[in-house]
DNA sequence: CTATAATTTCAGTAATTACTGAAAATTGGA
DNA sequence: TCCAATTTTCAGTAATTACTGAAATTATAG
């Protein structure tokens, strides 16, 4: 890995977050590498960085496409793929949610619906599906405000994260001079 | 596993949704059956129903508590430990951001900040510095935003989102009128 | 203190996941 | 079309992670 010394790190240590975030090791380092990368990369200069196969490369950049964390991009006269990640932070991270949402989130509202359709009978069943109906009612209301945000722009979504919980506090303010409005 | 249907599917797919969350398959299972159970089980109950050994019982139940996804509570005249889920469910999912938090986002920042404290010389290391800003940026701003909003009611975060987007609206609305609270 | 019930540790092994190199497939130009 | 450059696949193997059972430790009641 002939990387800088301040590259380097970065590398290694998305390597080691990525199996806590369901990618392995290699194919966090990708992903840091590209992230710090000036210029978009082929898969060549990416296994000479940072030291692995060619077809190792293969599978980790598949994979990193897949979860829309770079993109395929080429160059006028050469045949070669080359890799880059999205600019904008923001935009990783609404993908990064996203993704997690189309792989997680949604197996995970289906299987809950099923159950909570089916006759409970057992008091041990009717228990059970109560709290999935607790855990389906959160997730619901998470997913559902998540999408209505992630629409607004990033300066707006950024204005209200700065607010924090004085949101409340004018929120509330609102609410009284409308009633209609009241949070 | 002797669980009824609708039990035995929540505990296998909580086991293959822990693999990507960072916990294993029998972690995930044992945390699905707590969730469901009506009442404290201690670990032979555990690994009798999920047919796995004392042991692995054990560690898991450690990691659990670790994740403080679980407590431990005992009974009168009983010697042995007994596991039980947080009731809340968004108690839940807070310990959980809080967790994560603690072991992924906090060492990120620290590499962060200390990468940004180096001197950069090369253009290379300029822009993977420049990089790093604007991620360092990113998460300073959505974790400070979590904290706050963390310590709001579970009934008013609720409130916020269900407003969801709408959140905008009220806002610009409340800043007409007091051009000091402009979101 | 001793006996016993309960839990934890840990070395060994099983199971899973990651990685490689060689071969196959694909692509684009001549 | 054929050829060469490039990418993908996949079987085999390496590395890692998960799990067990036996032994050690800890805790409690008598």
């Amino acid at each position: 890995m002939n990387l800088s010394p301040i590259n380097e790190r970065f590398v290694l240590h998305f390597g080691e977050m990525g199996s806590r975030w369901g990618v392995n090791r290699t194919v966090g380092q990708m992903y840091a590498l590209l992230f710090l990368s000036p210029k978009a990369l082929n898969s060549d200069e990416i296994a000479e960085q940072l030291g692995f196969s060619r077809s190792n490369v293969s599978m980790g950049m598949k994979e990193l496409l897949s979860w829309k964390l770079c993109k395929l991009v080429h160059k006028p006269g050469d045949r070669r793929d080359y890799f880059e990640t999205p600019k904008d932070v923001w935009e990783i991270f609404r993908s990064l949610v996203e993704e997690k949402r189309k792989r997680e989130i949604e197996p995970t509202l289906t299987l809950l619906r099923d159950a909570l359709m089916d006759e409970a009978t057992s008091d041990e069943d009717k228990h059970a599906q109560e709290r999935m109906r607790e855990m389906h009612e959160l997730i619901e209301l998470a997913t559902g405000w998540f999408d209505e945000v992630q629409h607004l722009s990033p300066e707006t979504l950024e204005n209200l994260m700065r607010l924090g919980s004085k949101v409340q506090k004018v929120l509330s303010f609102a609410g009284h001079l409308r009633p209609g409005n009241r949070s």
